[in-house]
DNA sequence: CGGCCCGTTGATTACTGTCAACGTGGGTGG
DNA sequence: CCACCCACGTTGACAGTAATCAACGGGCCG
C-alpha cells in the first residue's frame, strides 16, 4: 500500500477545487486559526485500506479525488459494499460521534484524500458555526445516499440495478463514467460477478454502453436509453 | 386517520419511558427553559402518514411506542421500505439540517410519538452541549442502521434475509416479535408479498417460529436456529 | 516466457417472480 | 343481528432470472 502524506494549510485549502463540497467549505480566517492539529494530504493507490471496521477512528477524510468503497464483510466472507464515496463525500465521519469505524473503506482507484484529526473537527465543531452547519450537512447527505443505495441499488432485477448504478457513477449532467471491477459492481448491487460481468456485456451488446478504452472500465452511456431501463423496461 | 395531540411538559419528560435513548436524554432543567414552542403527544394508528417525502419539514418524531416505517416510492409505484424505526428512534432528523423529508413515513402499529418543533432543536443545539451530543448520536445511529439494513437485509436469500430480520424485531435478548403485514414484510427485504408469505410459512413448518396469536402477527423464534440460517445454513 | 488475475461465456440448477385461485376473518351496511 | 364484501395470507403452477460450477482467453507482472 502506497500512501504519501504531507501538511496542508490554509492556503491550500483555499485553492482547494472540492472546497465547496467539502466540510471547510465556508470558514473564514479566524476559523482556520483554531487548526492546531495538522491536516495532511493523502494519496493512495487502488486496493489500500484507509481504514477498518471497528477500529477507534482518529480521523475523517475528505475525498478529493477517487472513488472509494464501505465495505461490510459478513461471516462467510463475502462482502457488500454499503456506499461508494466520490470527490466531496467524508469517510469516518462516525468517529466525530466518538464511535469506531462502522465499515471498512478501501480505495477503488487512485485517491487524493484530506485527513483530518477528529480533534479538529470536535474544536471547530463548538467553537464555529459554519463549520457545524457543513458537518450536519455531511451527515444527512451520507444517510440519505446510504436511503438511495436501499432504494435503487437492492431494489429490482439485475439490469434495473446496474442501470440505475450507470446513471449514479455518471453523475447528473454527464453521460461518461468509470466502472469499478465486475466483484465490486456485484457487491454494490448485491448480485455475483458473474451476473454483473453478464449485465454489462449485454449492455454493450444492446448499445445501452460503449466502450471508451480496451480495459472495459471507461464507458459511455446512452442516457435517455439506460434511464429506460431503470425505470423498469426490458 | 386519527390523530391526538396534547401538550408536554418537563415532568413528563423526566418520567419518560424512553427518556434515556431519547434526544432530551440528559438536559437540566436550564435547559427545558429553553424550550419555547410546545411539545406535543402524537397518537396515531396504523397506517397513518407521519410525514410525506418532500413536504418541508417543521418537526422532528420521537417514537415512544409502535414501529414506523420509512418509504420510498419507485416510478412504478411500488415500495421499498428503506427503514423501519421503534422506541427511542427519530423521524425527521433531516429537517434539523433544513431540508425536506427524504422519505414517506407510516405507522405500522399503534404509535405513540412526541412532536418536536425544528426550532426548539435549533435553539436546543446550539445553547446547550447536551443535546448537541445527543444529536450526532442520532444522526450516527440512523447512518448505522441505515448500512445495517444494506448489509443484513438486503443481501443473500430470501431465507436468510428473513432470518435477519426476525433476528431485528425480536431485539438483543428476546424471543418473541411482531411481524408487519406480508406485503411489508417483502418491501423491507426487496421480494415479493408471495416469497414472504411462503417463506414465514416454511419458517413455520420448520419450526424456526411458532404463532403467538392466530392472525400470524406474534411469534417465537428459536434464536439459535435462526441465526444458523441468517448466516447461511440451509 | 510463464503464471495469475480478471473478465467472459456456457451449461445447469435453484430460486424467486408472476399470474391465478381460494379461504378466512374483520368490518360494513342493510 | 346477519349477510356480504374485501383485504390479507396462503398455495399452486409455471416462467424467468440469477446462482453455481466450470472452462477459457487475454493482459499484466514477475
Amino acid at each position: 500500500m502506497q500512501v504519501k502524506l504531507h501538511a496542508v494549510n490554509e492556503s491550500d485549502c483555499a485553492s482547494c477545487g472540492i472546497r465547496a463540497q467539502s466540510l471547510f467549505a465556508n470558514l473564514n480566517s479566524a476559523d482556520f486559526q483554531l487548526i492546531d492539529q495538522p491536516i495532511h494530504d493523502l494519496a493512495l493507490a487502488p486496493q489500500a485500506t484507509v481504514f477498518a471496521e471497528g477500529a477507534q477512528g482518529e480521523y475523517v477524510f475528505t475525498v478529493r479525488k477517487g472513488l472509494i468503497k464501505l465495505v461490510r464483510y459478513h461471516a462467510d466472507g463475502s462482502q457488500r459494499i454499503v456506499r461508494l464515496l466520490g470527490p466531496g463525500d467524508i469517510a469516518g465521519l462516525e468517529t466525530t460521534a466518538g464511535a469506531p469505524y462502522d465499515s471498512t473503506a478501501v480505495a477503488i482507484t487512485d485517491i487524493q484524500a484530506c485527513r483530518i484529526p477528529v480533534a479538529v473537527i470536535r474544536r471547530l465543531e463548538t467553537e464555529s458555526p459554519r463549520l457545524h452547519q457543513q458537518l450536519v450537512r455531511k451527515w444527512h447527505e451520507a444517510l440519505r445516499t446510504a436511503d438511495d443505495f436501499i432504494a435503487d441499488l437492492a431494489s429490482g432485477s439485475a439490469r434495473q440495478r446496474l442501470a440505475r448504478l450507470l446513471l449514479r457513477l455518471a453523475g447528473e449532467g454527464h453521460d461518461h463514467l468509470m466502472l469499478p471491477s465486475r466483484e465490486d459492481v456485484g457487491a454494490v448491487l448485491g448480485i455475483t460477478t458473474e451476473t454483473a460481468s453478464r449485465t454489462v456485456a449485454a449492455f454493450r451488446r444492446e448499445g445501452l454502453m460503449h466502450d471508451l478504452d480496451r480495459q472495459g472500465r471507461f464507458f459511455r452511456i446512452e442516457t435517455a436509453a439506460v434511464q429506460a431501463v431503470a425505470g423498469g423496461e426490458p
